[in-house]
Formats: C-alpha cells, sequence, structure tokens
DNA sequence: TCTTTTTTGGAGTTGACACTCCATTTTTGT
DNA sequence: ACAAAAATGGAGTGTCAACTCCAAAAAAGA
C-alpha cells in the first residue's frame, strides 16, 4: 500500500489479504486499540514478521482495512444500493440492512461509522479515508434519489443531496442506538421516519 | 462509586470531581484507550496513586466518566431539553446542537456516543451504563412529542415514542457524520428532515 | 488535644505491545 | 538449472501503561 512497495506475488497477495480481512474482522469487534499486532498474526496465520513485511506500520494496516470495509459494507449492499431510485427499492433497502444487523445480534454497529468514532481524533490522518468511504456510500443513495427526481416521483422542491445526506445520518445513529441498545428499534425507527419523510415528497 | 467505598471529606470529594472532569475531557478527545491514567493524573493534578484511591480501576474510572459526559451533555441542553412540545422549541434546539458543533469546529462528535461507540463491545459491562445515558436523553425528548400529540399538536397516528427514537438517531449519526467531515451539513440535513417529517404529522 | 481516618506523594513492578533483525525457505525470471 | 527477489519464522528490544506499596501529611471526631 506504501508507495514504493515492491511488488508482490500471487503468494504474497494472497498472504497480504489474509492478513487484512483477519485484521478487519478483529479490529471490527474490538477496535482498533483493543486489536493488537500478534492477535492479527494468530487470527491469519502467519508469523511476527509478516505484517512488517508488507505493511509499514499498525496505522498502514489500519487504512488498508478502512478499503476493506467500505468495499465489504457497499458489496453487501448490492445490487440493491445501486438501484435505490423507488420507494420500494428504499423499502427493500432498509429491510436488508435492519435483517443484517438482527443476524449479528446486534453486535459490533457499522463497520465504517465504528472505524471513523474511533479514529477520527486519535489518529486524525485517516479521518479522510473514513471520509471517503462514507462518500461512496452516500453518492451511492444520492444517485438514486437524484433519478427518482428526474423522473419526477420526487417534487423539484426536494434536495436529493441533502436527504441522502440525512438519510445516512439515520442509518448511522441508527445503528449505533441498535449496537448500545441491543435492540433493532432504533434503526428501524430512524429508517422508517426517514423513508416517510422521502415518500411525503412525492408530487 | 464502588460499593464498600469508605466516605469522602468535602476536599477528598473536589479531588475526585477533578479527576473525572480531567478523564472526561482526555478521553472525549483522545478516546478511552488513548488515555493513559498518567495523562488523568497531570491534566487532574493529582499524585498517581489518587486514582486509585478514589477508583478501583480504570474501568471504574471510565464508568464515572459516562455519568459524568450524560450530565453534561443534558445539562449543556437545557432549559430547551426539557420543553421540546412545540415545534419552536424543537427548531431551536436544532440550533443549538448545530451551533455547539460548529464552536468546537466539528471535533469530538457526541461525548456520549463516541463512548458508548468505543465501550459497546470491548467493554460489555459498560454497555448499560451508555444505554442509560441515552435513555434519559431519549426521555426527554419522548416527553416533549408525548405532549404535543396529548396537545393536538401531532396526529393520533403519530407515535411520539418512536419518533424520539428517530430523532436521537439523526441527532447521532448527524453528529458522527459530521465529526468526519468536519462539517455540520451531515448533521443540520439530518435533524432539519426529521423536524420536517414530525412537522408533517400535525393534525 | 489526641486518636483515627482519610488524603497524598512517589518509587517500583509486571506485563503487553509495536516494531526490528537476521537467517532460511520459497518463488520468479532467464 | 541458477541467480535474484520475495516470503517466512522466530527470537529479541525498548517503551509505555496499568496497577501496587508504603510511608508521610492533613483532616475529622471525641
Amino acid at each position: 500500500m506504501t508507495a514504493g512497495e515492491v511488488r508482490l506475488t500471487r503468494k504474497g497477495q494472497a498472504t497480504r489479504n489474509r492478513i487484512v480481512a483477519a485484521a478487519a474482522e478483529l479490529m471490527f469487534v474490538r477496535g482498533v486499540a483493543g486489536t493488537s499486532t500478534d492477535d492479527v498474526q494468530l487470527a491469519a496465520g502467519v508469523s511476527p514478521s509478516q505484517i512488517y513485511h508488507y505493511f509499514g506500520d499498525k496505522k498502514d494496516l489500519v487504512r488498508a482495512v478502512i478499503a476493506h470495509q467500505t468495499d465489504a459494507v457497499l458489496a453487501g449492499q448490492q445490487p440493491l444500493l445501486s438501484r435505490l431510485d423507488t420507494m420500494e427499492a428504499l423499502r427493500a433497502w432498509r429491510e436488508l440492512i435492519v435483517d443484517m444487523q438482527r443476524q449479528r445480534a446486534c453486535e459490533g454497529g457499522c463497520p465504517i461509522g465504528s472505524l471513523g468514532s474511533e479514529l477520527a481524533e486519535t489518529c486524525p490522518e485517516m479521518r479522510p479515508d473514513v471520509a471517503a468511504g462514507f462518500a461512496r456510500w452516500e453518492a451511492a443513495i444520492r444517485d438514486g434519489l437524484r433519478t427518482m427526481r428526474a423522473r419526477g416521483d420526487l417534487r423539484q422542491e426536494a434536495d436529493p443531496d441533502l436527504l441522502a445526506l440525512a438519510l445516512l445520518s439515520a442509518v448511522q445513529g441508527g445503528l449505533l442506538l441498535t449496537q448500545i441498545r441491543r435492540d433493532t428499534a432504533a434503526l428501524e425507527a430512524a429508517l422508517d421516519a426517514m423513508l416517510d419523510r422521502i415518500a411525503s415528497l412525492a408530487p
């Protein structure tokens, strides 16, 4: 990931991926600070020095984890996420997100949001990485809402960009409260209220 | 704070408060894991052993910090928070929250939410403490909305309890995105959308 | 005042964690 | 096959953080 990294063989690439995947899983559950490089080594089944062969330092690894989790979150919401341009699609997406939380017993919150909250002030240099992850998510939502407005499913006064930001905020807040309460009620209430708001903006 | 703690003199109480306040400030900025007991000692101007005289261990101190931050957040929103029973009051409260973030340059997010996100999985035994903090906040919002409905400012079908949960979620998500983007747009969009939703539920 | 309890200071201990070094094995490219 | 480059194993290092101990000072209560 660092600039002048030597090139990787297929085996090296696989090992690197294994390290990132293991680190992502551990950091999702225990947080970045709560995950030691030893933990990652053990989980990935690599020897102690491997991490520093593939990553400059722990921060470098965390950066890779942020990118990995962003990809995973967006992929987990496909194909719905790229077609959020009807109320039906939005409602189906709402169900998907709520179901995902239920399946993991409301543990862990949002993989991107948790990283963001932990790193925003402690590692300011990584804040842009998290922001970029959120931007990709936001863009997908925004595209759907823009399509709705262009098609005439939303009134002209409705601002799809602001609604997308508000909807993503609702998801994040709902996920946080859901994680802390161990109950999806907050996530459902937040999403339903926001989707009802959008529905009320039909012509 | 622990059960069988010996009783404190006035001076002891003051020292304890100084430790909690210093720890709260540091943990708000650097996170719990990023704040060492040495840091707290220095900031509070106490000798190294003081913390363990007043608190059993670091977790005990964190518990006190959660309670302290909950009090601080609720106090900072008074007197508006206890009278959120008109749209005007809700809009004024929205301004207050946004202004507070602006004043701190969007740094730090929600004092309760940040703690919750960091501790929910790493220290499961403290999750109920955070949940209790949120519950107090939620209750204040809920009371206002219930009053609105009882007075007839909200339709009978409107569920004040769900709306309160959704509104708190919007605040939390908005604060998180605001912290990461260093821009209050997300918080404003989330709050405005949720308040518009509530306004649309007038008879 | 005089005993008891609380508060304070500071040195010390233990363990964990990020990171390094170097030798060995495996893979690559010719 | 054979040099060069990459991947791996494992021992080791220095730092820092949580927590302990004990003795001295200050306050409380009688």
